[in-house]
DNA sequence: TATGAATGAGGTTTCATTCAT
DNA sequence: AATGAATGAAACCTCATTCAT
């Protein structure tokens, strides 16, 4: 895998030189900090932040510690960049749900379909949405900020689609944070080598919060409401 | 890196989770050691592992740092019992489903609901179902194990679920991948201190997970077909 | 400090204040400190006193830690009684040699015959004689003198053997070290419950360094001079 | 010392050869790492393996703690590193023996006198055979089997010089443990910065163990027999 | 008296980060 | 520009030693 990465970069490299006699330095440098950024935050997600050495990301990437540096100021600054492009695709995907979406609920919906697809696209370099609380002050304030902002938007969502009949009466924070839990749970099991693409995986999971598990011919209220009835947390 | 956020166990330990009631000998040990574990999985489910020194969490509990030996091997020990604790209550709440449901979709809902609950009510302990790949290799086998049975018992649930028409077709690693994503997600969000109670909450997570988001009324189906056409990837 | 010193004082102070009919207390004490003393120099010798704990030693006399200190002020009191307890051998077998010894070589070889005897007799409490390092430094300096008194007495036995034509001329200082070297690494390696009795041991080692390893009849002399002549350090 | 140690190699390293002015990569790193092994083998023998923190080392070779960690896995490596280095001057003693001795005796004497001697230059380096309950259980095991080989061999020596007549019968193990221990011991008390060359003691040490210490004139064997008579220990 | 519990001091080890080539 | 070497900071852990019962 990182093997393929820095394939991929050094071709690029090559195909620039020989279009253009001198290829420009910045593109390079631009071209292999994404490097660095796509195979770290593919380890950060997959072992966390703390568990990924930078000699475990340089002995991946090819290159040595020090090098490291010249694309990075600091292990943190990697994270903080994680971070904010996992924020960055999720403020994408609210903007394109509140184009596309007419009601409430459909904005919820498209914000999750198109969230999760590009989430899987992406992967590993969101994966450390989990490792927030290692990110430096300075960088956490900042990314608070944003996800505070996300949320309040997504919470919007819920409220509209209440008033507006498309979602019944509920708490929005409770709603929007397990969907968003179950979106940020997603690369800790998926893989895109894996039976099922992205797609699929944005679809499945835009349908299971649109119109739950329950068969639609089943009178699955009644049954729910019987079932249920026992206090479940008698152990 | 000192200036990633500490664990700030130490509030919480003011009330004297570790000076309580004096029983029996034998007694005393295994709750101090209980102690420790809550505490100590509270603030990993918190901070993450490595963002929690055993001196956060001795000072939290007001014990020095050597103390925590007397009741755990080492740091990994711990890490290792409160992923112990979480399975057990996982496979608790199994246990109540397959008593208490009739059709597949009831043992999911009542699995969710129970497992939301008593989660929510243990909360910190069983945080750290993230850090998985922070326990000693040979812990990360055996929690593997049980966690490969847990998650095949609950693609069954939806299996049977299937067969017997109270879910419709779907693919059960996804949907299963799905809603527990949404619990393991809790403690990184939820707090008991909140204005929302641990039943609350597993109340509104069965309900999503049964009926979706969509209003009973509003025909969203046809809603969902329509809006959720444009390709959602077009970044 | 010389919890010796200590005992002593008690002791005299006690006699004189009750005159007789001493408790069988003292005794007591005295036996399990005896036992302390032999369990834990056993262990010093075989493992060294830094690979012994006293949870090692506590657990081998099935007594508790604390206990320990009942009978030693710390860990590094126990190490200077088993230096003191060797030396003590040592300047016996000094005294037995100059009572009995006609030349400088009987001296020499009835000490060594003495020293081992009872080396191997006591062993383990005196097979820590390597862990000079490991006293307190005021230990240490006692230790100290005793020694370099006791090394003088060695070579001024050898310097006494040149003088009256018993041993040839050769360097005390080397002579002294070679077979006190020999000794003190007797308890690595001897075991009184070996096929060879510490008298044995004793017979045996007083004879090498009387005769050496030459045959009486062969013509060693000469061999050695032939044989050794190759520089032996052309590696 | 440490300085006049750390000279050396930067010397070496630096004058380089006449062939290529600067040592390559991995020569360096081999010097500093032999320099670590002699500064740090010369400590442990001492002053022993737990009474020297690698904090010690580091300032007697003017590096820090954990430089130390690019030459060694860790400290207990080191550890099995001096054994390994005592050991192999052990077997390539043996071979010398071996390839230059006729007699049982010659081969003993030989082997003594290039192991002293060889031990005496190399020094520090092998004064750890003390500490071999500090090895890890592994690397303990190795040298172990090593030590039973060469022991054996030792014993074959004897046994051989008995059998062709140049060593008068005794107990193989006795012997060879008595002249090991005087070997073994050597670490404690030479100093190569001594009145004695490394030769010498080698010298002094082989005719010690070939003709013992009595004078060719003196009676010695009617003095012994008649000396030693009386039983001491009788303390 | 004797012991389970607790701790301070100190050592080993890791790792992000800088230095010097 | 890039890397092998070096290090400061901080974590985990052990153990002799004391406290409190």
């Amino acid at each position: 895998m990182p093997q393929a990465q820095r394939g991929k970069v050094e071709e690029a490299g090559m195909t620039g030189r020989w279009r253009s006699a001198v290829p420009s330095r910045e593109e390079q440098h631009a071209l292999k900090r994404r490097a660095v950024v796509k195979e770290a935050g593919r380890a950060f997600g997959r072992f966390g932040f703390h568990n990924t050495s930078l000699d475990d990301v340089a002995r991946a990437l090819h290159i040595s510690k020090p090098t490291f540096y010249r694309y990075f100021e600091n292990k943190q600054a990697l994270l903080f960049e994680c971070h904010t492009l996992a924020l960055d695709l999720g403020e994408e995907s609210v903007a394109f749900a509140q184009r596309n979406g007419a009601t409430g609920l459909d904005k919820v919906l498209l914000m999750i379909r198109h969230y999760v697809a590009v989430y899987a696209r992406e992967l590993g370099a969101v994966g450390i949405v989990t490792d927030f609380h290692s990110l430096a002050p300075e960088h956490r304030r900042i990314v608070q900020k944003r996800r505070d902002r996300f949320d309040r938007i997504l919470r919007g969502f819920v409220s509209e689609g209440i008033a507006d009949g498309s979602i019944p009466p509920c708490d929005p924070r409770m709603v929007v944070s397990c969907f968003m839990g179950a979106i940020n749970w997603v690369p800790v099991w998926f893989s895109s080598a894996g039976p099922r693409s992205g797609e699929e995986l944005a679809e499945a999971f835009a349908r299971i919060f649109a119109t739950g598990l329950q068969s639609a011919t089943a009178d699955a209220g009644k049954a729910l409401s019987m079932k249920l009835s026992p206090s479940p947390v008698t152990s």
